[in-house]
DNA sequence: AGATTGTGTTTCGAATCGATATTATTATGT
DNA sequence: ACATAATAATATCGATTCGAAACACAATCT
């Protein structure tokens, strides 16, 4: 066997990933963007659902994102909600037709087959090893890392819960568990 | 640690590198699928480096990848060659300039730094582990796996090097290395 | 108050993409 | 041998996407 860098082989999987998800748009008519971004917000907690934040992640110019949102909220896949305090902030959040596409498109024949297969070989037993490399490449992509909010070192527990140490608010339990703009890694 | 699924964890790490690769190709002037096309002729043999196979492999359409490939050969990143005894067919190629682009858009910040990591956390140790997930996926993927050449039921070790058992054509190491399209699990 | 930064939107032109039709070549069938 | 079908690639067209630039508005800073 070759010496094959670990990253490679991780490069190779997104590639076949990547192109079952094109052909999963065509079938429900959608772009592989869309898909991208219904899949960010079903992630993000309220610090990261903003169009912003979307632009950051997706690496696109605010002008497109804009665009797409208009799109996703004329599907009604998503809605936007004006911030309280600050009103140049609009928070995006999935309506329940976005959940339910976002269903069907990771529901795809590949992923069940491929869960079975690696169930099969053990591979559920090496979970850690996959959990490693994924905190290895969004500890590289430290300049935007969108980690989970509980893996973050702002993230503090008291004595009623959850709390972020940047901005001093409450976190709810489904907050610490989805993806934050400002995650730093410990 | 909550259960969380194999295959969500490489799911991400895919959503990860697509973003990466997105800003990528924007600095270079490239659509992430340009990219995806140059990686592919990077990769895969002469029985796959054909429009069509790129089809197949893309989920596209043959007259969207038409198109992409008359934009790349302006672009001097690929030339195309007629087929010797098919005269339908033509064979796909990178030139030097497509190479250091791919090679340009390969060796991002992201792509080093993960390298780095994985190496202090002896992630390349357990390169095996990361090698049967891409099988796994290769295999729950079989309507068109596009393998690596050598992993095939087809291939076949001679006297004088390597066979492919479905053409009985020879095989060079080159192409024993790279995508085939009519790729076989054993 | 005025300048600056940071939101999100709008507009416009270029490029992408899919659907459909078309051409050219090979394979098949009688 | 000839007609028909199948296959590889291309061309055309319209809808959609995307990035660049300009814009509007709110918050912040000095």
């Amino acid at each position: 066997m070759d010496k094959v860098e670990v990253f490679e082989l991780i490069e190779r999987m997104a590639a076949l990933i990547r192109s079952e998800e094109r052909k999963k748009c065509t079938e429900l008519g959608l772009q592989p963007v869309h898909l991208q971004v219904l899949d960010y917000l079903s992630r993000c907690n309220r610090y990261s659902d903003t169009p912003a934040a979307l632009t950051n992640y997706l690496g696109m110019t605010r002008g497109t994102v804009s665009q797409t949102l208009l799109l996703l909220v004329k599907k009604s896949f998503i809605k936007k909600t004006a911030d309280a305090s600050d009103r140049r902030m609009v928070h995006l959040s999935l309506l329940p037709e976005g959940n339910a596409i976002l269903k069907k498109a990771r529901t795809s024949e590949l992923f069940i087959q491929a869960a079975l297969i690696f169930k099969k070989h053990n591979l559920a037993n090496h979970q850690d090893i996959f959990v490693k490399a994924l905190t290895s490449l969004q500890k590289a992509n430290q300049s935007h890392s969108f980690g989970l909010c509980k893996t973050c070192k702002y993230f503090t527990i008291t004595a009623d819960g959850f709390t972020c140490g940047l901005t001093k608010e409450p976190l709810s339990q489904s907050d610490s568990e989805k993806i934050c703009q400002e995650h730093s890694i410990l």
